[in-house]
DNA sequence: CGCGCAGTTTCCAACGTTGTAAATGCCCCC
DNA sequence: GGGGGCATTTACAACGTTGGAAACTGCGCG
């Protein structure tokens, strides 16, 4: 059986508290008790119990990071910088994963774990701006990254998505292209505020601001954003006679699915048509071509949402109004966009 | 502030242990009673704090998956099917990085929030096996995956290596190459029984099998496994002048990198060098060319280290041998092998 | 009308920890 | 030598929950 403090204190012939204020550095303690207490936690080998420190303190030092997929590489990333980041402040993450769906989302923005977890991340998809508004002070502090939920009632941590899509469309304009495609639209999912339809919206102004009609055949639609959605994608895009010859994908990987399509139709990238992603994810550094892609500052979004979340932990935090914080983006211009 | 039991039952005239016996769905309620408290619960939005329940309870429900880098693929491939698994048992999973560093290992393996999860999956890199002879019957069970430390006292699910290594290897050459590569060597690192180390195994057995001279200038070594280090160790192998037409990676991030580097040099694969991987990490499915490599059964072996963990969480279970399974594997061919 | 019984409900204790307040021991000075 | 003041140590309660046992209820039966 696992030493408890009382076990300690009994063997050390002292009460359970001296134990405790010996394991938790408590000053006030002779440096005579200090040692004995010391040994005898040392010999039989003392860990605390996690469990009960929560209960006492009402506090857990674990944050959940909901995600839709772990698959997905611009998530695992973003990931691997959370639990860094969150380390650094010595928290655990606890990963979720909800598959994109808003059943699953709502869980765990209601809170599954209650009380197991101090705050959440949450990454949504098919959440509603609706579905978080009846959320109470009782729930824990919830920060969102990645999606613009208007409105809603939590902090939000996220690129200008408009302004990415944009600003990659430039990009691609910028080489003299002419029919600028944009794939990953996602038509019924989500609200108007959804990755995709902001970064749909984002092509769009790009187009009219250069003067360009927007021509909804160069609008290609996916279920997910998976590299075999992007694929099927860019066939359905071809064989539709639309002719890109450039195509904006909503995020890289799509992109990565994007250009095995063209290599398989024997289309030159860039020569016949210039591809560009947004994400930066680690693969398009590597892929032939090297994948062109906009760059979201992932590893302030992890530490701005964990920042922020320490907030709404520290006391008074909870009756903040909800914070919208932007994160910077960078085009990274890369072979598949090489003029 | 979030509603207790004791709130409840106060707000409905009953006992604290009446109200938990209707969340519980305790069997001796009368009908009447459980509809008057559970509407009370319904409207005070009773939720039970996850913590207390431990801590009577003594299990969390939580598991911990240690691994040493999320934004390894294969990692985050396998850590979203251990989520879904463990979350078929009810349980949660709580992700960590261990950044393949020994310290953290420890950490993780040793027990840092004990008492908060019930066992623990872990992914070792640097751990040696006497690191963990001395885990006692307090400590947590723990599952190893993806490599062998001999004689270590945990169960331990993965692939058999060298035979993946071997199978990779035969495949190429019987292409008819002769000059096969390794790609992924790790000196230093670990025991003889890392996963570099057994693969190399592999490969120097399938050599041998087939009669053939095993060069050492062909092995190539890396510091981790990530692209970059697959990129760079392909273009010291190409300086070295070790002309290889073939090269296995020890896995397919490194194989990535190594494609990358072999297209920037102008060489084709696999007309003058064949490629082959391991792991079966989704980007292998869209590269240019499209990597051939060795898929091991991810699934299983997430379903097998839940499965593991749960038996030693039964009663007794902690009393079982140490257990040994070997995952099966499968050869996929693609492009960067074709005949 | 009282007794026993089955079915409900309540009371008590415990899970392991720590904050608060009270108790103890000690030293020093008058 | 006794009292004040300080440093150290201890006792108690509480965090929110649930298992087990005890207590209560109403009912049928002798």
């Amino acid at each position: 059986m696992q030493a408890r403090l009382r076990d300690v204190a009994e063997r050390a012939g002292v009460s359970v508290k001296t134990v405790s204020n010996v394991v938790n550095g408590y000053p006030h303690v002779s440096p005579g008790m200090r040692e004995r207490v010391q040994q005898v936690l040392d010999e039989m080998g003392y860990r605390p119990n996690a469990n009960a420190r929560m209960l006492r303190a009402g506090r857990t030092g674990v944050i959940a990071l909901a995600l839709p997929e772990l698959a997905n590489p611009y998530f695992s990333e973003l990931a691997g910088f959370v639990v860094q980041v969150a380390e650094e402040r010595g928290w655990t993450v606890l990963v979720d994963q909800t598959d994109g769906l808003r059943e699953r989302e709502l869980l765990v923005a209601g809170g599954v774990r209650h009380h197991l977890i101090d705050g959440l991340i949450l990454s949504p998809v098919a959440l509603g701006s609706d579905d978080l508004t009846h959320r109470s002070a009782d729930d824990i502090p919830l920060v969102l990254i990645g999606e613009k939920l208007d409105a809603g009632p939590a902090d939000h941590v996220a690129i200008d998505n408009v302004a990415a899509a944009r600003a990659a469309t430039e990009h691609l304009l910028g080489l003299g292209r002419t029919r600028v495609a944009a794939l990953g639209h996602q038509p019924g999912s989500a609200s108007e505020s959804g990755v995709a339809a902001l970064r749909l919206h984002g092509w769009e102004e790009a187009l009219r601001a250069a003067g360009m009609h927007v021509d909804e055949h160069l609008v290609s639609a996916v279920p997910t954003f998976r590299r075999e959605d992007g694929k099927a994608a860019m066939a359905a895009l071809l064989e539709s006679g639309a002719r890109p010859d450039a195509v904006l994908c909503f995020n890289d990987t799509l992109a990565i699915g994007a250009l095995r399509e063209l290599h398989d139709r024997g289309l030159r990238v860039p020569a016949d048509v210039a591809v560009i992603g947004i994400d930066d994810v680690a693969d398009g550094r590597f892929s032939v071509p090297t994948l062109s892609t906009i760059a979201p500052d992932k590893a302030s979004i992890a530490r701005t949402a964990v920042r922020m979340l320490a907030e709404r932990l520290e006391p008074g935090g909870r009756d903040l109004a909800p914070r919208e914080v932007v994160a910077s983006f960078e085009l990274v211009p890369r072979e598949s966009t090489l003029a």
